[in-house]
DNA sequence: ACGATTGTCGACCATCGGTCAACACGTCCG
DNA sequence: CGGACGTGTTGACCGATGGTCGACAATCGT
């Protein structure tokens, strides 16, 4: 009589199943940084077995950087600066969507900062951060910029994060404060860089 | 004719051993970062067993922090602020000497910053960039910064980070412009937090 | 009704940080 | 000179981690 036995399991579509556990990684993963979370507790949490949670994703870092672009292109899409707005007010628009985002989404912010030492996130920071410096660099100096420049911005995205961190953990200004304080500290920081003049025009 | 074999091991004094250890550890996390090493490995290299190892320092973390302790303490001789110098003049000379430092130990820096997720490292670079931040919050708003200063500085010594690992990165800066940068930099954010006027008296 | 496909699992591996009882080296005393 | 003692030192071990593999079994086409 084995066989009227309940199944051992239950067989889901390649899609289907991958699917699922993609949204449980993001679940997972915007509330626990990445070494809070071990592949055995993620696949146990979807209720299947480990190696087969790594029959769809090879590697922890895979899972990971596949959760990640779910959000990385949310608020890639939610920053895209407008372009019919002059640079400075598109950044200003742009920059404001992020900070909204993060409020948000204050955990999940959290939680990738912390775990941005792994080469993974390191590298999707730092494309991020590449692709957003070459945007603003773009509306202030297009056709390439000096080094200090280029340093002054790079610099001022790491400010960002350094002052957001500091925002989240004492939410003691008011968002949009934030935002004239980040704006103008990059006018600072670019005229600091004695490039500015490209900023004002 | 056991008895006239070689010995196993040779037997050193405590503090000898102790020295060694630290010294070779110093070495090691200079040029490598927090998670390139496994305590076995430093074991091997020291020629001794791990057990050993961690009969002198409980922990990875304790024997990371005691090599740590040695450099933070360079670093922080080296960057004390001349009390008979104005605030700002003292912050440019401590500026310039943290710089030439990082000259002198590019890698341990880099190596440094690429282990700054670990909550010891964490722990003890947040302690340095909060007494940094007093230091200078010190030399400008001496009592109570309020909330936008106090998230400009912070940004600010994010900033730094940024700027000095892109200049690592590309070398085509010279120190001195870049700790103009720096302050300048600075001085935006501070005149960007709307508590400027401290800054230029 | 049965074989092929392939989704799924239990068992396994190397490495990690960390622990422990026991061995062996140098010394000191008789 | 010899044996006992203190302690510096070790190999073996633990639980957890990321990752792998051969084999079972659920489903589908015929």
């Amino acid at each position: 009589m084995r066989w009227l036995a309940k199944p051992a399991y239950s067989r889901l579509q390649v899609d289907e199943r991958r699917r699922q556990l993609l949204e449980l990684g993001t679940d997972l993963f915007a509330s626990h940084s990445y070494d809070e979370l071990s592949m055995a507790r993620i696949a146990r949490e979807a209720g299947i077995s480990k190696a087969l949670l790594y029959h769809y994703f090879p590697s922890k870092r895979e899972l990971f950087v596949a959760t990640l672009q779910q959000s990385a292109a949310e608020v890639e899409s939610l920053t895209e600066p407008d372009p019919e707005l002059p640079p400075l007010e598109a950044l200003s628009v742009s920059l404001d969507a992020f900070l909204g985002w993060i409020e948000e989404h204050p955990v999940a912010y959290g939680k990738l900062m912390e775990s941005s030492h792994q080469p993974e996130v390191r590298d999707l920071v730092a494309d991020i951060r590449d692709r957003t410096s070459e945007r603003i660099l773009g509306g202030v100096a297009p056709d390439g910029a000096p080094p200090k420049l280029r340093a002054a911005v790079t610099g001022w995205l790491w400010l960002m994060d350094g002052v957001i961190l500091d925002w989240l953990a004492h939410r003691d200004v008011p968002r949009a404060e934030l935002r004239e304080l980040l704006l103008g500290a990059l006018a600072g920081v670019v005229m600091a860089s004695g490039e500015g003049q490209a900023l004002t025009g």
